[in-house]
DNA sequence: AAATATTATCGTATTTATACGATGAATCAA
DNA sequence: TTGATTCATCGTATAAATACGATAATATTT
């Protein structure tokens, strides 16, 4: 973006916003699908199974774990991912109370 | 992105990413907000609320009518967007639904 | 009709995201 | 130690997102 107006909103939003970024990209959706299916916190399988080039698979999964989605550990030549559920559920949690909150307001639509 | 891989996930899988993405920016989630919040389907409003311009309101505004989450009508000076309710309401089902076909796999996380 | 008010759109600049090949790092096996 | 395997990171190219001033479009008011 041009200029970083980001940070004039509330913390709640920019919280919002970026839990909803790191899932704003298919792959990373596919990603947790495939954490949560495959027993065992499988690695390249990722990359067996998405369309995408192993270095782009190793980038989606360093934000999701930046944003905490996801933890794991790498022991040289292999990692293991997991779906961190405590945050997870946190952000769902989150997430559902702001919309709980605007459909508080929900009598108040006119069109 | 360089080449457009996004194509190759399931509907599903774009669907969800789409929605995230609306609302992956601080700014839309406040819109929302201003939305539920100001009685009449407030316009101008956002603009005198928001720390953004006219014209950068006016296209988070296009975005979120675009994905579907909002509906509004313009006639001459005024328009008037109001939260479209059956579709949040359909998006968050989906996206819950998601979470919980996550959820499903948990007793298989191994870290 | 002219002026005003409000919003959308255009053009553009800048930042960020996405993708991948190439390479580096770490571990295990031989 | 050498080779193989697996993953992260670097560098880079391209596309998308973000922001805003300027301007156009539309309806109301005077």
């Amino acid at each position: 973006m041009a200029i970083a107006k980001t940070t004039e909103f509330t913390q709640q939003e920019q919280d919002l916003a970026a839990f909803a970024k790191v899932l704003s990209h298919p792959a990373r959706i596919a990603i947790m699908k495939v954490l949560a299916n495959e027993n065992g916190c499988i690695c390249g399988r990722i990359v067996e199974i998405l369309p995408l080039a192993q270095a782009t698979v190793s980038q989606h999964l360093k934000e999701l774990k930046n944003a905490g989605l996801i933890k794991g550990t790498i022991e040289g030549p292999k990692s293991c991912y997991c779906i961190n559920w405590e945050a997870m559920e946190s952000f769902m949690k989150d997430f559902n109370g702001m919309f709980s909150a605007l459909q508080l307001q929900k009598e108040k639509s006119c069109c």
